[in-house]
DNA sequence: CAAGAAAGTCACCTGCAAGTGACTTTCTTG
DNA sequence: CAAGAAAGTCACTTGCAGGTGACTTTCTTG
């Protein structure tokens, strides 16, 4: 039995597209980036290899075509919440600290994101210049709210954002391998805690004259 | 002609140790670790491949062998000055960004350490344990030079330094695909200044009670 | 100086991932 | 319902990296 009948041919070759892209996310989640290819791919999707060639035209248009349709990077509404709560509160530090609380969050909870943060820092791909992309328009989206909400954000407050945020991805990243941070513990949920509360003791003490 | 005579034996065959062990860093710093493997170190050193097997049993024993000799973390006179000259500041805002400073040159003077430290974000092997255990041990090295020069460091500001730290890590990785970062040049010493006056502006605002 | 050991060379085997072309099966449509 | 096109299968080639055994050359030493 070369298939099993009983759908369309069309849907039946869309729902082995979808298979194969579901194949990716699914092979960056278990067994990293590195282990994408060809022969894994097409064995995670249950499927023969030559459709990859067929349909994507080889291994790269198939990431490409996964990476379009992949949710990489936290949405506004997850950081800011769906009617922008957070850009109600008055306390400005608790604000900025609370929004990185998010942004660990929401990484920490997308394996493969996290997994391509980390070839990031190792090789500049497709997939990466997707993640790029992605995060670049949502960082842009957000300045725009936040200006739109009032908020006046000073060039230190700014830098010293950006260079959390630069901490929060490498810890984040580092988690997968270590357990310890400084004291913090990377795996629990109050590990992250304390990190964040340093963080909006450091926003306080800027906001003081 | 099978080699070149001229010298004693045991001198070439520990010159020929010495250029895989270079051949091991020149291929990490052109071509990244990725690309080593058996058949590039023995073309970079000019040697048959051979001779990894004979004389280090393999590509693992020659890395570790590699690794053993290498400079990968900065020293605490590369830090703290050979006289100690740092910790006779007053300033201890200034002490806190100014070793943050050193550190993020001397990572950024070293391409080698900078690799295997990206490869820290991907992949746990000989390479990164071992830059693990060098840093480990030299950061805890720092740890008691400060305590002994009797200097009292809050448990916030403790963990803001490392955040720091981890911030630089992470953006000294990433300074080898991209340019800027928050507005700061991340290829230009300028860049780095302005970076590392945040973090002290950040270790004053600390201090302020 | 002769013999053996060590340095270095070379050809070859293995295994795996990428890629391709021709085959079979099944659906659609005139 | 017949014919063609599309879905899916399979066997094969290629290329490359790892790894090894046997060879040649040269140094050392009794």
């Amino acid at each position: 039995m070369a298939q099993t009948p009983g759908r369309s041919r069309q849907k039946r070759r869309i729902e082995t597209e979808q298979r194969l892209r579901d194949a990716v996310e699914e092979l960056i989640c278990e067994r990293g980036v590195e282990a994408l290819g060809v022969n894994a791919v097409a064995a995670q999707a249950g499927v023969d290899k030559a459709l990859i060639y067929r349909y994507f035209g080889g291994l790269p248009g198939l990431v490409e075509a996964y990476a379009q349709g992949a949710d990489f990077w936290p949405t506004l509404d997850e950081i800011l919440g769906p009617d922008r709560e957070l850009l109600r509160r008055d306390d400005v530090a608790e604000i900025g600290a609370e929004i990185l609380r998010r942004h660990a969050q929401a990484l920490r909870s997308r394996p493969h994101t996290l997994e391509i943060l980390a070839r990031e820092c190792v090789e500049r791909g497709p997939l990466t210049i997707m993640l790029e992309e992605v995060r670049e328009r949502r960082t842009e989206a957000m300045y725009a709210e936040m200006a739109a909400a009032g908020y006046e954000v000073s060039p230190i407050e700014a830098s010293v954002g950006a260079l959390f945020a630069a901490a929060i991805n490498y810890l984040a990243i580092r988690s997968r391998f270590i357990k310890l941070f400084g004291g913090a513990d990377l795996g629990s949920d109050d590990g992250w805690d304390s990190i964040i509360s340093s963080v909006e003791a450091v926003f306080r003490a800027l906001r003081r004259p």
